[in-house]
DNA sequence: TTTCAGTCAACGGTG
DNA sequence: TTGACTGAAA
């Protein structure tokens, strides 16, 4: 895109007053942004530091920031400190520069300083929640009841951030502002929904949804005695509505007493929190808007003249909030599209955008009820509409449409119509319109999918535009398989590897829940003590029928292949071996593999980890269903798997939206848990007990279960998900489907054809996946401490004459594309030597890798972290090469200190290998081999830095 | 045709 | 737990 269209030239010159932009899939958002951003700062008397930019991601900020560069009199330097970020950065930056007092204001007799420490990890912090609730229990017997009624503490943690992200906060003496409200519910709200549930069906032949869903009421429960008998509160056989004084009875039930209890939970945990010197980012809005609400003076001197939100259907209700007192002038401009809002989990409210009006009277009304916090006028709203799309074909536009009136079940009800009203419909201006869309089912999905890529590849019938536009045969790096699931996408990379077909999953797997995981574990069972449930995972995996394991199982005399391998495997020295041995064993050598034994490699770095050590490790992994992020390097030629989640904002010549199975898309956002918070309901309680939980009928609550029935539970945003997964599809867009295709796939107007499974092993096509870029999981202890800052100021110094960081940073651009093989040619002399580099290197190339490195400063662990080049791994051999411009730059010994370093991580990482350091003058093109120093020089080092 | 009781299989991941 | 689906009963 070069020149904005109509549209997108009326949002760039609209920069006063409010907008909200319904800019939808491919419609050129970011691009019409950063215009709208440069066309602001602009003006003569605009500034960078008056205009906030909010995206929701780091990534989305960085490249706003990029994209602004080209567009306007700013430098990337200018920009970095203007404010274009995160809302949850934004909230840092305000608390630690004025937060100091901010807890105060609820009451709290403690203080946010530069020390208070973000926890981003959120088993670190369930890890804190759960000692916090063992303190919080013992101190509070009276609150012993509910507690019975607790199995996880972990979901009271959840009503927290969910009630965070709400805006409802607690004080000393109870909910800030006009939080209680909230809690308390609205009974003509619910009423409203009940008695909407209410109404009799087929002209009153057929009982109320309300009735209906109340079928199973007391099923497996046990209430108290005064809980009313299923056929009371139903009424007999034949009745058709549940009493309209139910709705009162219900909502009338006296939940102070919960209400107390959650909000001491909560405002004690705060307490616990800032004590421990740690905030989580849910907090870190709460304390923001705190403080942005109570001190007028600093408010009015943050507000920014000019406000803009990106992707605004996944801000949550505080950030609608925060986006407000945030605002000098109503010049906020919202840009979104409702159709896309797939984060409810992540307390998205896609209400923020499709009532936008409502909400926003509603929200000032609030802010300003007992002081003028927003001084400016609500009104006028314009709409913008961006309706040209860039991406797809206008066949994939008008059918992704269906997926938003698709019911998603026999019983699920769409108002198509009012769907329709609320869409703007997009208006494709490919150049090309040749689209295939089609679908196919078979039991046998995974390798029906294969079947069908290697059916796409070089098939004219499936024709993508070139970089030149104009059209060629597809390749496997085209075409992307979508599924809802990580299991699926998992599984089905684990069929393409059987295969030879080239496919690389993209994104978080839940690494210890995985086969290679699992067998590992089992094999460290056996080693440990011949565990049974070592033995049976293995014999199991083996091919063994369950009464052929027991009988193993039973006579402990196992097949003698097993035997011998475990024999062998008791020879080796450390869990790293162990590990490896056992994937090589099952021929597990792609990535998942790969990132466990790159995982345990990174454990033993700080000291030998046992073998029990390791099987903790990896059933606590398992329980927590940690994730790993996995990337396929972007330059293999070979399909992509994702969740449908993860390839939100990309885009993808082929799509294959597969797993389309019965009850595959069941309902999200779903609110589950012990205690949970709707807000026309208001806290509702637990319902279910266990045997643990003391006596049943003591404590259950049958009005719980008549409030939840009134929740609203649709599809709407598992068909905003299937909508975002089919506008992903440039050109061709293919379902697929196990035995039985679930109801929305039945519904889309396409024919579900059959296939015959016939994947071609000979083609091959490549290895499954190569070059994967692996982020380390971070060892204990304090990070933050790069080598750049070991050599910062007195112990690094940069030369004279250099050519400044601007180049360093395109010549490593162009290293990473062409390294990638991607279509790139050297247009200086730095590249041309670059790539004569790069071409001399036969083994495996690995990109700017992370880099932790555990060491030991006045008996404290520090971890040493940065991001080394590249890596070059040959066989027997393992090369660091990092790359600098020019030799008279900087002194080589600052940067030998700097590749120590990595030297260190690496050779722990592949202790079998020879691991060699050099740097690469890229102007020219010399390489110059680097001595490493010692671990303890590193120490040292590190040491006197920290020291200062 | 409507209602009921029993069965089956249950997700996504930024800051 | 939860809700959709299934087949049998009313």
């Amino acid at each position: 895109m070069t020149s904005p269209n109509d549209q997108q030239q009326r949002l760039i010159d609209s920069t006063d007053g409010l907008h909200v932009v319904d800019a939808g899939a491919g419609t050129g958002k970011t691009f019409t942004v950063t215009r709208r951003y440069a066309e602001i700062v602009g003006q003569n008397d605009v500034e960078p530091a008056d205009v906030l930019l909010v995206t929701f991601t780091n990534n989305a900020a960085t490249e706003m920031k990029e994209r602004i560069v080209g567009h306007c009199e700013y430098g990337m330097r200018d920009l970095s400190e203007a404010p274009i970020q995160t809302f949850h950065s934004l909230c840092h930056d305000i608390l630690m520069e004025h937060g100091f007092e901010a807890p105060t204001h609820l009451g709290i007799d403690d203080r946010i300083t530069g020390s208070t420490r973000i926890l981003e990890d959120e088993n670190v912090e369930q890890a804190q929640f759960r000692e916090f609730i063992r303190q919080f229990s013992d101190a509070h017997p009276e609150y012993d009841d509910l507690f019975r009624a607790v199995t996880e503490p972990d979901e009271l943690l959840g009503l927290l951030n969910q009630l965070a992200a709400k805006g409802v906060f607690p004080t000393t003496e109870g909910w800030y502002r006009n939080g209680e409200q909230h809690l308390d519910g609205d009974f003509a709200a619910f009423q409203d929904r009940f008695d909407e549930l209410n109404q009799p069906r087929n002209g009153g032949s057929k009982q109320s949804r309300l009735r209906s869903k109340l079928g199973s009421y007391g099923r497996d429960k046990c209430y108290r005695p005064e809980a009313p008998a299923k056929a009371d509160l139903r009424g007999e056989r034949g009745t058709k509505q549940v009493p309209a004084s139910v709705a009162q009875q219900v909502f009338d039930e006296d939940r102070a007493a919960l209400q107390q209890f959650v909000h001491d939970v909560y405002y004690e945990y705060l307490e616990f929190a800032l004590s421990r010197n740690y905030l989580n980012f849910g907090f870190l809005q709460l304390f923001a808007f705190v403080l942005l609400c109570e001190d007028h003076q600093l408010r009015e001197s943050i507000a920014y003249e000019y406000t803009m939100v990106d992707e605004f259907q996944d801000s949550s209700e505080i950030q609608f909030k925060l986006a407000l007192l945030l605002a000098d002038t109503n010049n906020v401009c919202v840009v979104g599209d409702w159709k896309q809002s797939i984060y409810s989990f992540q307390y998205a409210a896609v209400e923020n955008i499709t009532e936008f009006e409502a909400r926003l009277d509603r929200f000032v009304a609030e802010l300003n009820a007992d002081h003028e916090r927003v001084a400016w006028e609500a009104q006028p709203i314009t709409d913008i509409e961006l309706i040209e799309n860039y991406r797809s074909t206008q066949a994939i536009l008008d059918f992704a449409e269906h997926s938003l009136v698709t019911p998603a079940a026999s019983s699920d009800v769409v108002d198509g119509e009012a769907v329709q009203e609320r869409m703007v419909s997009l208006a494709s201006n490919a150049e090309y319109e040749n689209s295939q869309i089609e679908a196919f089912s078979h039991e046998d999905e995974h390798e029906a999918v294969l079947t069908k890529l290697q059916e796409i590849v070089g098939n004219e019938d499936y024709q993508v535009e070139a970089d030149d536009g104009e059209l060629r045969c597809p390749e496997y790096g085209d075409i992307a398989v979508l599924t809802r699931t990580r299991d699926f996408g998992r599984e089905l990379l684990a069929t393409a590897e059987d295969y030879a077909v080239p496919m690389a999953y993209e994104g978080g797997i839940e690494l210890f829940r995985t086969d290679p995981a699992k067998l590992l574990l089992a094999w460290l069972r056996i080693l440990e003590s011949d565990a049974e449930r070592g033995w049976a995972v293995v014999l199991e995996e083996a091919g063994y029928t369950l009464d052929e394991v027991q009988q193993y199982l039973e006579t402990e005399d196992y097949p003698s292949n097993m035997q011998t391998f475990k024999t062998e495997l008791e020879a080796l020295e450390t869990v790293g071996a162990v590990a490896k041995r056992v994937c090589t064993r099952y021929g597990y050598d792609g990535a998942t593999a790969d990132v466990l034994l790159t995982t345990i490699q990174s454990l033993h770095s700080t000291t030998t980890v046992t073998r029990g050590e390791l099987i903790r490790f990896i059933e606590r992994g398992i329980e927590s269903g940690q994730t790993q992020e996995v990337h396929a390097s972007a330059g293999v030629n070979s399909v992509t798997v994702q969740t449908i989640h993860a390839a939100k904002g990309l885009e993808h010549p082929i799509v294959v939206l597969a797993n389309m199975n019965e009850r595959r898309f069941p309902p999200s956002g779903g609110e589950s848990g012990t205690i949970t918070f709707d807000e026309p309901i208001g806290i509702r309680q637990r319902n279910v007990f266990g045997e643990d939980h003391g006596h049943p009928h003591i404590y259950d609550n049958w009005r719980t279960d008549v409030l939840r029935t009134c929740l609203p539970r649709g599809y709407d945003e598992e068909r905003r998900l299937l909508y975002v997964a089919m506008t992903r599809a440039e050109s061709h867009l293919v379902f697929t489907a196990g035995e039985t295709p679930n109801t929305f796939l039945e519904k889309l107007p396409v024919e579900i054809e059959s296939v015959v499974p016939d994947v071609d092993t000979e083609r091959g096509g490549g290895t499954t996946q190569a070059n994967l870029q692996i982020s380390v999981p971070t060892p204990d202890g304090p990070v933050g401490h790069s080598p750049h800052t070991l050599m910062r100021d007195d112990v690094f110094e940069a030369g004279e004459g250099g050519r400044g960081t601007e180049f360093g940073t395109q010549t490593h651009e162009f290293a990473e594309q062409y390294a990638l093989g991607k279509d790139v040619a050297p247009s200086n002399d730095d590249e041309r030597n670059v790539a004569a580099l790069l071409d001399s290197l036969d083994g495996e190339l690995r990109l700017e890798e992370d880099m932790y490195l555990p060491v030991t400063v006045d008996g404290e662990q520090v971890t040493i972290s940065g991001i080394v080049d590249l890596v070059h791994i040959r066989d027997g051999i393992v090369e660091i090469v990092d790359f600098k411009t020019d030799l008279g730059r900087h002194g080589e010994e600052e940067y030998r200190k700097q590749l120590s370093v990595y030297y260190h991580v690496l050779d722990e990482w592949f202790g079998d290998r020879a691991v060699t350091a050099s740097l690469f003058y890229t102007a020219e093109g010399e390489r110059v081999g680097i001595e490493p120093l010692s671990r303890r020089e590193l120490a040292s080092l590190a040491g006197s830095v920290m020291a200062e």
